[in-house]
DNA sequence: TTTTGTGCAAACAATTTGCATGAGA
DNA sequence: TCTCATGCAAATTGTTTGCACAAAA
């Protein structure tokens, strides 16, 4: 639950691997584990500045695939032309609805998707994965506006 | 069904529009519409050359996007680092099982996902637009080689 | 003959990599 | 002190754009 929870769990990550750790490395899991959103490796560099840290982008992204090697995070592609990441201490399988107008993320889970799946591969000698499921449209705000702009690739 | 039909819906949008008939835009649309796979933009350039035809990328780009526009294309994101066309003849609302060992992409469909999306988002005062829901897993071709390569952003 | 397209090369944006220097153990 | 990380800049990759020339209407 706690943020410093996750934080040690990275520190036992690097630990073991006789990682140095570092500051910028554990300024970085901080951001992105506190952040609710699913944030860009521009944005946790943006929040570091804000913060009068000012770690390199390339470090931002070392230290994402970091986080994403040891399950602490995922990365995500919702086609906007850059990768997100979403910090797993979340559902660990839920999917998202995005407003194509503010650009929200919503979450949502329903054991019926899975179930489908499961037949479905089996039923063609598939042996299924990870999945997701991503559905565009518009929140309740947004509603008035209701977005042409989906010609983004699915 | 017959090839030549669906390059006839393609002149007659571009001659709706006014816009110029070309050999080019004639063979990438021939070639990515009588694919069955799913095509990067360099897949239909190769194909194109190796038919003996060079085409530059850049109108590759740009007749696929008009191909998109015109609905008889959509473009799909894999999470592969660039983009794929998928002819639009084949079903409107269909989901994918991607392998993750051969790239074999592979069609289903049920009309329970809909289903659970329109609810779902209805109890959020959400309003659904294009969804996609994508599998990563083994094929049955492949199926002796579970693939760890899955790091790829979902 | 007047659009609009095409090809090429340069421009771009996100991400990765090489390398000299600096910080952790 | 030895290893590995960091920062910067250069490299890479998929895609887009500007512009001189060429093809379609």
């Amino acid at each position: 639950m706690a943020d410093s929870d996750v934080i040690d769990r990275f520190t036992a990550f690097l630990r073991d691997r006789r990682l140095p750790i570092t500051q910028q490395r554990l300024a970085i899991a901080a951001i992105l584990l506190r952040a609710h959103g699913h944030m860009s490796a521009d944005d946790v560099a943006a929040t570091l500045a804000a913060d009068g840290q000012k770690v390199g982008l390339a470090t931002v992204y070392r230290t994402l695939d970091l986080l994403v090697s040891c399950g602490l995070a995922e990365q995500r592609d919702f086609g906007e032309g850059f990768k997100r990441y979403e910090p797993m201490h979340a559902q660990p399988n839920h999917y998202h609805l995005t407003c194509t107008v503010c650009g929200a993320v919503a979450e949502f889970f329903d054991e019926r998707i899975p179930d489908i799946i499961r037949r479905t591969a089996a039923a063609r000698g598939f042996v299924p994965g990870q999945h997701r499921l991503l559905v565009r449209g518009t929140c309740r705000a947004c509603r008035k506006t209701p977005s042409v702009l989906d010609r983004r690739p699915m």
